[in-house]
Formats: C-alpha cells, sequence, structure tokens
DNA sequence: CGGTTTCACTCAGGGTCTGTAGC
DNA sequence: CGCTACAGACCCTGAGTGAAACC
C-alpha cells in the first residue's frame, strides 16, 4: 500500500518544471570541451583525483601521470583528469537527483561540475549538450525517478525537493531537473538510453570506440551503451542523467540519489557552491589523496583544494578549526603507519591454519544440550545451555585444536590469520575475557576475538534459531475507498486516479501516529518479546542476535535509479518459499501451521539460517546475523586486516601500474589505469551488470566513453578528465578491464588483495592521516570531536558518500543561526554590563562591585563558550549537509583507529560510537591502545 | 581452461521509531 | 507536566562485490 501511495504520487508529482531548455541553455554557456581528449597526459594523474576536495580537505597531490589515459582511455583522452576528480562527486549528485528529481539535475550538474561549481556548468554542461540532443533529458530516468521521487516526498514535493535543492537555489535547477526528469519519464523507457545517450552524444563518437570499452572489448557492449551514452553527454546533463537514473529509480532517487545528488547539489548550489564545491571537492581530493599521490605528486594537482575549499571557508567561520587537510601525498604517508606492529600478525595468516581448523568439529554436538526444551524462547534455552557449553566448548576446542592444525592443510584461511594477529597484538587477552561484559546490561559479552578461529571455511558448530517470521496477513482496502465495482472496471492504471487511496493510508498513518501511550507500549512489548523468540539464535553456544528474521512484505518494487523493474509484485513469501538452515542436531524451526519449509538444511559452510528468492531479479534473500556477531565480526576484523597489509604493500603497487601505463600491451595499461583510478578515487571495482535488468550504473571497470570528457584546460585547470557517469559512485573512464582479470592481478601482487580492499585502506588510511593532522592537543572534546567528524567527513567524502539535504536542513540551520544570534545579542548586552560594571568598580573599589563585576565576566565568557559551541555546531552540520558519515565509519574505517585516537585524547568512545557500533566494534575496543596506528 | 552463472556476503541510504530537549 | 520538534538509533531491503560452481 504504501508504496501505492507513493506510486501515486509519483505520478502526480511528476510534474517536472523545468525544462530541459533551461538546463540546455546553462549547458551552453559552459561549452564543452571535453573533447579534447588527448593530451597530454602528461600530467599527473593525481590531478584528478584532487579537485575534488571539495570540502576541506585538502588534497593535494598530485601527481603525475599521465599517461596512462591515453592509453587506457581510449586514446582519447589522454589526459585528463578529472577534474573531476571529483567527478565522484558529481555522480553521486546525480543520482541524488533523483528523487528530488529535478531539482537535482541542476544541482547534480553543478555537483558535478563539481567542484566548482562555477564550472559545474560549464563544461560538463557542455558536454552534455549533446544530450541536448539526448535531451537526454528527458532523461528518461530522471524522468522516472523524478516521479518517483517525487513522490515520496511530493507532497510537497516538487518543492520540497527542489527545496532541499534549492538552496542552492538552484531553484532553476530544481525545476529543470524535475522536469527532465519527467520528461524522461516519459520516455521511460527509455529513460535509461536516454542518459545513455546523452553521454554518448557528447562524447559519443569517440565514445563509440570505447564503448567497446566494456569489458571486452568493447564493442559490443558497447553500443548499447553508446547509445545511451551518446545523447547524453553534456556535462551537465550527464549528471543530471546520472541523477536521472537515479531518478529513476524512483525510489532511488529518494535514497540516495536523492540525497546525494539532489541534496548535495542542492545545498550546494543553494548554499550555495560551496556546498557543493564542498562536496565535489572532497570527493575528489580525497580521492588523490589516497591515491597515489605519494608517488605521483607530480602533478600537481591544482586540484588541491580548489575552489572548493571555499565551501569550507564558509564553514570555517565557525569551525574554525581545522579543515580537512590533506596531506598529500599517500605513501609518505609516513612512517608511522609503517609501524604497525599489528599487521605482523597477519602474517601469521600465513601460517598454517591448521591451528584454526580445530574446533570447529566439536560443537556440534553441544548443539544437542539445547534441544531440549523447545517451548522456551531460545533466549531462556540459551541461558542454560551457554554455560555449559562454554566450558565444554573451551575444552574441547583447545585440545581438538591443537590436534588438528597439526594436522591440517592449511589454507591459508583469513579466518586464522585473524586471530592470530589479534592474538598478536594481544596476548594477554585471554585472560580478561569474562569480565567485562556488555556495557549495557547485556548479558555477557562472547569475547570471540580471544578465542581460535575455526576450520577454514566452517562457518558455525552449532546453530539454533526459530526461524523467520512472515509478513502479516495482506489488509484489503475498505470498501467505501475501492470497490470490486471500480476495478472491474480497470482497462489502464494510468486512467486511475488514486487519490483516495493515498488519503486512506495517510489517515491510517496519522491513526498509528496518534495511538495512546498504553497503545504504543503494548505494541512495544508484544515487538519485544517475538525479538527475544524469533531475533535471537544459539551460535555455538552463545546467543546472538539475528540481523533481519523479519521475511520482506510484499509491495510494489522500487528499485534505486530508473530501475526497469520498477513497480512489480513483490510476491508474498510463504514458508513453502523459504530453506531453512540450522544444525542437525539443533531444535529444528516449526513452521507456520498448515505450512511446511521449502527445505532444511544443515550447511555450517554458510552463514545465513535461511533464504528465499524473490521474485523481481530472482536474487537470494538471506536471513544473516546481527554485525554485532562472531561471524560479522571476524568478518569484518580480517577486512581491515587485509587493508593493513595493502598498505604495506601499496607503494609498490603503485610504482607498477605507474609502470605498467607505458607497456606496450593495451590490456596492461588499460589495467594500470583501472588499478589507478581504484586506488586514486576509490571506485568500486564496477562489475558487469545484466543489461536491462538492473539499472545502468557504472564501476572503474564497466566504465563507457561517454562517462569519461577530457579537457586540456578546466576552470584554470590544464588536463582535466571529467568523469561522469552514474553508477553509485562515479568516475572513472575506461572499462576494458574485466574485474576477474584485475582482480587475478591484484591477488598476485598480494594474498587476499582486490579491488574494494583499496576502498577500505583508503578510507582508514585517511581517517587516520585525517585525525593526525586535525587532531590538536589543546582542545576540548567539542572541538576534538569537531575534529574527529572532519576527518570522517573527509572518507565520506571520498567514498562518495552522500545524503539527501535532510528534510527540514534549511528550518533547523535557521534555527541554530538564530540561536547564534539570539547569543551575539546576549554576549553584547554581557559586555555592556561587565563595562557599566567595571566603572563601578573603578569608581567605587567596593568589594561587592568587585564581586559583581566578576560575576559578569564569568556570565560573559560563559556565553562567549556557548557562542562558540553553537557555531562549531552550526559548522559541522552546514559540513555535513549532504554528506553521510555512517557509512564509511560502519564499513570503511578500522574502528581501532577511533578507539585509539580516543583513548589517546580522553574522549569517551561513546562520543564517536552508538550502542549499536559499540557492539558491532566491541573487538576493536578492546584491542586497540592509544598507539594503534593504522 | 576460460568464460559464465550462481551464491553468499558486504555495502548503502532512506524511512521509521524512539528518546529527549526545549517550550 | 504535556507537547512538539529534532536528532539519533534502528530497520529494511536494494545494489554491488567477488569467489566458487558450472559449463
Amino acid at each position: 500500500m504504501d508504496i501505492l501511495e507513493n506510486d501515486l504520487d509519483m505520478t502526480n508529482g511528476q510534474e517536472a518544471t523545468e525544462t530541459a531548455a533551461e538546463l540546455k541553455a546553462k549547458i551552453h554557456q559552459n561549452g564543452d570541451v571535453m573533447n579534447h581528449i588527448d593530451v597530454s597526459h602528461q600530467n599527473g594523474d593525481d590531478s584528478m583525483s584532487n579537485h575534488a576536495s571539495k570540502k576541506p580537505v585538502k588534497t593535494e597531490r598530485d601527481s603525475s601521470p599521465s599517461k596512462q589515459h591515453s592509453s587506457s582511455s581510449s586514446s582519447k583522452h589522454s589526459s585528463s583528469h578529472s577534474s573531476s576528480s571529483k567527478s565522484k562527486d558529481p555522480h553521486p549528485s546525480s543520482s541524488s537527483s533523483k528523487h528530488s528529481s529535478c531539482s537535482s539535475s541542476s544541482k547534480h550538474k553543478d555537483g558535478s561540475s563539481s567542484s566548482k561549481s562555477h564550472h559545474s556548468s560549464s563544461s560538463s554542461s557542455s558536454s552534455k549538450h549533446k544530450d541536448g540532443s539526448s535531451s537526454s533529458s528527458s532523461k528518461h530516468k530522471d524522468g522516472s525517478s523524478s516521479s518517483s521521487s517525487s513522490k515520496h516526498k511530493e507532497g510537497s514535493s516538487s518543492h520540497s525537493s527542489s527545496s532541499k535543492h534549492k538552496s542552492s537555489s538552484s531553484e532553476h535547477k530544481s525545476s529543470s531537473s524535475s522536469s527532465d526528469k519527467h520528461k524522461d519519464r516519459s520516455k521511460d523507457g527509455s529513460s535509461s538510453d536516454k542518459h545513455k545517450d546523452r553521454h554518448k552524444e557528447g562524447s559519443s563518437s569517440s565514445s563509440d570506440k570505447h564503448k567497446e570499452r566494456s569489458k571486452d572489448g568493447h564493442s559490443s557492449s558497447s553500443d548499447k551503451h553508446k547509445e545511451r551514452s551518446k545523447e547524453g553527454h553534456s556535462s551537465s546533463n550527464d549528471k543530471h542523467k546520472e541523477r536521472s537514473k537515479d531518478g529513476h529509480s524512483s525510489s532511488s532517487d529518494k535514497h540516495k540519489e536523492r540525497s546525494k545528488d539532489g541534496e548535495h547539489k542542492s545545498k550546494s548550489s543553494s548554499s550555495s557552491h560551496s556546498s557543493s564545491d564542498k562536496h565535489k571537492d572532497k570527493h575528489s581530493s580525497k580521492p588523490k589523496e589516497s591515491s597515489s599521490e605519494g608517488k605521483h605528486k607530480d602533478k600537481n594537482i591544482e586540484i588541491k583544494k580548489e575552489p572548493s575549499s571555499p565551501t569550507k571557508a564558509s564553514s570555517p567561520s565557525k569551525s574554525p578549526k581545522k579543515e580537512i587537510k590533506s596531506e598529500d601525498e599517500f605513501s609518505p604517508k609516513k612512517p608511522e603507519i609503517k609501524e604497525e606492529p599489528q599487521d605482523e600478525p597477519m602474517s601469521e595468516d600465513d601460517v598454517p591454519l591448521s591451528v584454526r581448523a580445530k574446533e570447529v568439529t566439536p560443537t556440534t554436538k553441544r548443539a544437542a544440550p539445547e534441544s531440549d526444551d523447545d517451548d522456551e524462547p531460545l533466549s531462556a534455552r540459551v541461558e542454560k545451555v551457554k554455560k555449559k557449553i562454554k566450558k565444554e566448548e573451551k575444552h574441547e576446542k583447545s585440545a581438538k585444536k591443537r590436534k588438528q592444525e597439526d594436522s591440517d592443510d592449511e589454507k591459508p584461511v583469513k579466518k586464522k590469520k585473524i586471530k592470530k594477529e589479534s592474538d598478536t597484538s594481544s596476548p594477554e587477552k585471554g585472560k580478561k575475557k569474562k569480565k567485562k561484559e556488555g556495557e549495557e546490561g547485556q548479558p555477557e559479552v562472547w569475547r570471540w576475538w580471544e578465542e581460535e578461529s575455526r576450520e577454514d571455511g566452517v562457518k558455525w558448530n552449532f546453530l539454533e534459531h526459530k526461524g523467520p517470521i512472515f509478513a502479516p496477513d495482506y489488509e484489503p482496502l475498505p470498501d467505501h475507498v475501492m470497490t470490486q465495482a471500480e476495478k472491474e472496471k480497470i482497462t489502464d492504471l494510468k486512467k486511475c486516479r488514486f487519490n483516495e487511496i493515498n488519503d486512506y493510508f495517510k489517515l491510517k498513518s496519522e491513526e498509528r501516529k496518534n495511538r495512546s501511550k498504553e497503545e504504543k507500549k503494548a505494541e512495544k512489548l508484544k515487538n519485544d518479546e517475538i525479538q527475544k523468540e524469533y531475533g535471537v539464535c544459539i551460535f555455538d553456544g552463545h546467543q546472538e542476535k539475528i540481523g533481519n528474521f523479519r521475511i520482506e512484505p510484499p509491495g510494489l518494487f522500487r528499485g534505486r535509479g530508473e530501475h526497469p523493474k520498477q513497480g512489480m509484485l513483490k510476491k508474498r513469501i510463504q514458508p513453502e518459499d523459504v530453506i531453512i538452515n540450522c544444525s542437525k542436531n539443533s531444535k529444528i524451526p516449526q513452521p507456520p501451521e498448515g505450512h511446511k519449509w521449502k527445505e532444511v538444511r544443515h550447511d555450517n559452510k554458510v552463514s545465513w539460517l535461511a533464504c528465499w528468492t524473490e521474485n523481481i531479479q530472482g536474487q537470494t534473500k538471506y536471513v544473516m546475523l546481527n554485525a554485532a556477531s562472531r561471524l560479522k565480526g571476524e568478518k569484518d576484523w580480517q577486512k581491515y586486516e587485509t587493508a593493513r597489509k595493502l598498505h604495506k604493500i601499496a607503494d609498490n603497487i603503485r610504482e607498477n601500474y605507474r609502470n605498467d601505463w607505458k607497456s606496450k600491451e593495451m590490456r596492461i595499461r588499460q589495467r594500470a589505469v583501472a588499478l589507478y583510478f581504484i586506488d586514486k578515487l576509490a571506485l568500486r571495482a564496477g562489475n558487469e551488470k545484466e543489461e536491462g535488468e538492473t539499472a545502468d550504473t557504472v564501476g572503474c571497470c564497466s566504465l563507457r566513453v561517454e562517462h569519461i570528457k577530457l579537457h586540456e584546460k578546466y576552470d584554470d585547470l590544464e588536463y582535466v578528465v571529467e568523469f561522469d557517469f552514474l553508477g553509485k559512485d562515479s568516475i572513472r573512464y575506461y572499462n576494458r578491464v574485466p574485474t576477474a582479470i584485475l582482480n587475478k592481478h591484484l591477488h598476485d601482487l598480494m594474498p587476499g588483495l582486490t579491488a574494494k580492499v583499496f576502498r577500505t585502506y583508503n578510507a582508514s588510511k585517511t581517517l587516520q592521516e585525517q585525525l593526525n593532522l586535525l587532531t590538536e592537543a589543546d582542545d576540548n572534546v567539542n572541538a576534538k570531536l569537531l575534529s574527529y567528524n572532519r576527518a570522517n567527513r573527509a572518507v565520506a567524502i571520498l567514498c562518495n558518500h552522500q545524503r539527501a539535504v535532510p528534510k527540514n536542513f534549511d528550518k533547523q540551520m535557521e534555527n541554530l543561526q538564530s540561536k547564534i544570534d539570539a547569543k551575539k545579542d546576549a554576549i553584547k548586552d554581557a559586555k555592556k554590563q561587565v563595562k557599566a560594571a567595571k566603572a563601578d568598580y573603578k569608581a567605587t573599589k567596593a568589594a561587592k562591585a568587585k564581586q559583581i563585576l566578576d560575576k559578569k565576566k564569568k556570565m560573559m565568557e560563559r556565553l562567549e563558550e556557548q557562542l562558540v559551541k553553537l557555531e562549531v555546531q552550526a559548522t559541522d552540520k552546514d559540513e555535513n549537509k549532504e554528506i553521510a558519515l555512517g557509512t564509511s565509519k560502519l564499513n570503511y574505517l578500522d574502528p581501532r583507529i577511533s578507539v585509539a585516537w580516543c583513548k589517546k585524547w580522553e574522549v569517551p568512545v561513546e562520543k564517536i560510537y552508538n550502542k549499536t557500533q559499540r557492539d558491532k566494534f566491541r573487538w576493536a575496543i578492546d584491542m586497540a591502545d592509544e598507539d594503534y596506528q593504522f
């Protein structure tokens, strides 16, 4: 239903306004450039990245580079760079656009352009022009998206969205965008194509070749792409397009897209560029930073901060503190890093897994015990069994392990590694173990990181759970809202008006909101019961939370971006569709009455508890454990260890890929460029996707020509490569390098190394560097936290984690500003009082007067402190307008860096991680001391 | 053996819920 | 003390990655 509602709205929403025309106009101005291609590479690569720096980050870096492009890319270009670096940004934005769609576009563009706002238009736009043709504008996607997007928000919709963007003012933008979207929609079908088209156009020709790009040779697919691409391009447009994509995805729009683009852009725009710039810049910058830099340096990159900085500037006011600084070079980074003693542990990995192996088997048995009482809730049973099991386990394990190890073969299982490492790092731990317990009254903490790992591939020895919960039954609409008779008359949904349904659900939502306290409490109790019963499982003798124990309810599939399957009905999942996975000797979950499971299996080589296949894309959905579980924690730990290992060979890899840019074999050159992008711009690998089945997004290895523009000159910068693609992130150029090959190459360089490790590595490294640069010993906790957030922000920009501008962002900022103004007035007033008191004291020299004077002074100081705090808050909020810190914090930043920082500077960990995060990173909180360096 | 498909996860960000500060 | 607005926590599920399985 909800969905329906949304959809409906969307439609309505569609109104898009803006027009392509506007966009075009803008574009023109810019004029594209792009073409240029060739060229020079000379420059450094880094440049690309840099720009980015949208915000704060300072980037720098640089490098040289050059060549590569050429090679790779098609030739064409050559150089480039990216200003893009940011490209990322841009893209994202695009995406974001979705929602808002409209606005977005403009925004996007801006954004995209990025960076610099100004330009924004320009160049890109120009490119886009093509689009013009493309008209794309229509953007298809967008359109759709827009709509969708609209939906969501809609209501206000459009505006709202726009508003968001708004700021930017982009009003036009917004409008435009929206309009575009709409249009697109219309097109719709094509929409996606549209995007593409646009691209193409722009670049088109050349692009075509590229196209081939793709994987293979390119060619083939390319066409498709091409088409899409063609059109568009105009840069700005493109961006839009991208967004558009998003757009289409209406939903997506909402989510991501919006966030990204739209908002950003919008904001930026509105806020001005600055903000936008920031984003962009940031992005860009980061990448660079990370990337190569070190070496590179070559380039120069002007990039650096670039324009973006301004943005920051804005913020600055308040905050003052530091901006994100970048150091340039990566590599250089320094020695500090090197230290990492810890790393070593990893090495151990190599060590014989054997050790690890052991444990495995034994467990199973334990399970048995549990089985006992079925009726009791799992949690209860767990308690009983746990203790017992634990004891047994330990003994058994250790014993077994030893034995096994010896025998084992050893594969170098990662896990093992991890553990070992850990051990290394903290040998003593063992002892403490139990003591601690959970912070908040939780049962006890299972200090799994102090235990030995299991055998290779074995995920658990005993697993018992109650199975998933199914979606509540469908509640038909009441007769007065849509009647059966009406249903029979329907021949074309497009001719229907769903206002009544929409109103009905709004009403229902309102009713729900207005429930009495008692009702809410009762419902909460009920949910707690369910959580207790179905939300946990017994995992090797310990109670672990399940991440998603509710089967996804039926509804209309939205997808993100311009998803071709948008609007399809996601069917209700029945027990007959669900496969249960648990221990043979556990209490097998019972299917709802009258039903049976599709299958019950006992595979301890996988971590899922249940799975089913969804009907939209035929994908398997899994029920898995919560992020705080051992299973997830071990994997997380391992991930960061792999990233730290990369640090040890990063310089080598960078040197190698730079050398490879000169290879006679195109394949090698392409691979080198792809790697460079992954390293410097933190692009995702970009695996192949089935066309027509999903939204048209790309990553490093699936970039198409249309996604890149080369500028000999771009806003005072020479040889700029402008990446403009949809995709979650953005950027990049070439596509010919199949991921598999790239990963194989990486694997040869370091076991466990894949394209995504670079993202983790550069993200964590950036955090470490930024924290080292920004943190000042004399700062108070609030100031230190601002520094932390800025460091985190630098990473988010690098990874292109954008979000839609919060709905009430402007209002909230206004409120904050009025508080600041009020505080300033109060200070003014206080100053007067101090002055008067001073005069009084001077005249009377009375003790009382002195007392009053001191009191007034104190009051003034307090007010000034409060003012600073408010200003810092405003700065932080503003800088974070379109940036999502959560994703990087949760997935890319080695928690030990943050924990060590907290310990070193005496900042409570609670200020950095909430309870859920502390649970997830308990292993890191326990093992990292203040000296830990990534 | 190489390309393709499938499986199993990790990553993501919007939406909703919840607690709480401020009025 | 009750109400409202806000911010943060948590939920949900789509999207992307990469290794293993399959052909």
